[in-house]
Formats: C-alpha cells, structure tokens, sequence
DNA sequence: GTCATGGTTCAAAAAATATTGAAACTTAGA
DNA sequence: TCTAAGTTTCAATATTTTTTGAACCATGAC
C-alpha cells in the first residue's frame, strides 16, 4: 500500500542542468523520499529539504533547481509548502532581491509542525461529524456493542484533538 | 498535498448491488477513509474497515463486497492487508467453509500496529543508508555543520528506531 | 513609468496508485 | 476423483497525485 520501494535511482533519469548531487547527497535524498512519504510529502518537496540540509549554505531559487534538476514550477510550489510549514528559512544578501533558503534550525520542531498540520485538521474536521453518527445510530437503535464502539471513537478523537497540542506545543524547542 | 477535500459524496457512484450503507455507516465511512489517508491506506481498505467496524455481526466476504458495491479484488485485497496488520479477525460459522469477519478488539492497538509496520521498517533500511551518508560526507570534508546535521539525524534515527518498540510493545492491550 | 529579474500560477502531461473483473487456484464434501 | 463454493491473482483500466513549463505577476533599480 506504501513503501515506495527501491527506485531511489530511477527517481535520477532528471537532467540536472548542472553540478548533480553528489552520492552523498544523492542517497540523502532518497531518505527523505522515503521519509516524506509516510506521511504524505511529494518527492520533490522531500528532495529540496534535503538539499537545503546537506548544504553548508543558503541556496537560491535557481540554486535548487539547477541542482536537482527540476522544474520551476515544482520548486516554487516545494518552497512554498516548506515555508507554510516553518520546515525552512529565507535570508537575503542585501542589494540582491534573490532569496536565499535554508532548514530552520530544528528538525524535529520542522516533523512535529508537519504532523500537527496534517493531523489536527483531520480531527477537528472529524469531531462533528462522529457526533452526528453517534446521534444517529442511537436514534436507529444501533446495537450495544456498536454504540459502544462509537462512543469509544468519538471519545478518542477529542481526546487526540486536546493532546495533541500539550504534547507538541506550537513552537517546540528541541 | 495531502487533505482529502470533500469528495466524500463522489466516491459514492458506487453501484452497490443491494442493502447500500445507511447514513451513519456512510458518515462512519468517511471518517475513516480521510483518516486512512492521513498514513496512507487506501480508501477501499478503509471503508471496509468501517462497515466491519459498524456492524454488529462478523460479515462474509460477499456481505462486505455487496454493501460497499467494491469488486472481488478490492474485498480480497483489503481483507489480506486487514489481516496482516492484525486489525480484523475471522470466525466460521460451522459447517461452512465461508469466514466471517470483524475488527480486532482494540482499534488503538490496530493503528499502533499499523503505524509500526509502515515506520519501523523504514527506519530499519535507512540505518546503513545513514551511515554510509556520513561515512561519505566525512570523507569528503563536507562543511562542520552539515556534519553536524548528518549526526545528529543518524542519532534520530537509530533513536526512534529503539524507541518505538518500548512505546508501542508489540501487543499492546489497550 | 519602464524594464528586467525573480517568482508564481495553473492547465496540461506524466507518473504513481487504486480498483476492477475474468481467469486461476484451493479445498471441503459428495 | 470430481465439483462447485469461496477466494486469490494480476493484467488492464480508472483515478489520483505529482510534475512540468509557458504565460503571467510583482517589485526594485533605473
């Protein structure tokens, strides 16, 4: 159903307009391919995280797209995403209207802030919705073990929606 | 890049040949499809998971596959990822040949189990990958804070990779 | 204001994933 | 052994997701 096997190079038929990643780089990426795909990123997005974390230096757009050979369009959509989810930082060299990026300084913090935005929502979104359908298998006179069953769920979900933020709290530092 | 966004109706083009899903089931369903997808488990299992999950009784194959209106393969294919995960659990009635099928007791321990087995393995392939991503970064003389970077991720990985068992023993009760 | 650099948008194309269903397999019972 | 119910397989198809790139927008330098 997952597992995004074994095609870390196939993923290289890319013309990389020049200076590819290194081998080091390179299986780096495939990690964070990897990675990212458990919970849903896109392999390019995954990609310029990873090269904005093996880079000693901030890295412009054009940068990033030389080097992994991709389109525009994915690289500033991939920022983008990165942006929106606090998983990197822009610098400007002054005089130069060029931004230049690079992860914000906690991994975790970045993965924890991913998470959250991807599971909270779900879960609030999620939180009327079980209440309609307890309302209405007690109205449909569902069986004892069902109803059960339900109340268990709906119980859960408030539950994950109320912990999720003590355990994660918005800006952790680790 | 994710979010499912309301296609909750839509997938419901479905020809379901008899005793369609009641509203509640329907809403039940959808619940867990945009959950599903969240770890990224296909819809068809997850919707078979919520009738199993709704209904009072073990279902047969032929019962899920007639009220969901989904093909013998997706029945079958959604039964065996279900059963290999350990998150349903059939019965025979005697002197029939046909299972019967319902959810494990314990859904909080069937999506431990089922994260696990999305996530450990993939920590468990990436611990050499990491490794020789070091090894090569090092030898190469890449810049001190990458270095640092790569460290501290390996130390990540093989940390999760022993933690998660002591989190999430491996039958958990609750 | 104009222009060129830097970046975004979004419809179309490509790639990945999920679903279908007909054929094949398995096995309990006659 | 033969049969048929019950299930699985897997190549073909449908659907969804990701990527592309040409056209468009924004803004700082002049």
């Amino acid at each position: 159903m997952k597992l995004p096997s074994e095609k870390a190079a196939s993923r290289r038929k890319k013309r990389a307009t020049f200076d590819p990643l290194s081998p080091y780089e390179l299986e780096l990426a495939d990690f964070f391919v990897r990675m990212a795909g458990i919970i849903g990123v896109s392999p390019s997005v995954a990609e310029i995280y990873a090269l904005l974390y093996a880079s000693p230096k901030a890295l412009s757009f054009d940068e990033i797209q030389g080097r992994l050979g991709i389109s525009k369009g994915s690289v500033s959509q991939g920022l983008k995403f990165l942006r929106g989810h606090e998983m990197i930082l822009s610098t400007k060299d002054k005089g130069s209207r060029r931004e230049k990026w690079q992860p914000t300084p906690s991994l975790a913090a970045s993965i924890v802030t991913l998470l959250r935005n991807q599971v909270v929502p779900a879960l609030e979104f999620s939180a009327p919705s079980l209440e309609r359908v307890l309302n209405q298998a007690e109205t449909v006179h569902a069986s004892p073990e069902v109803l059960e069953r339900l109340r268990k769920l709906k119980h859960w979900n408030s539950r994950a929606l109320e912990l999720f933020p003590l355990l994660f709290p918005s800006a952790p530092k680790a």
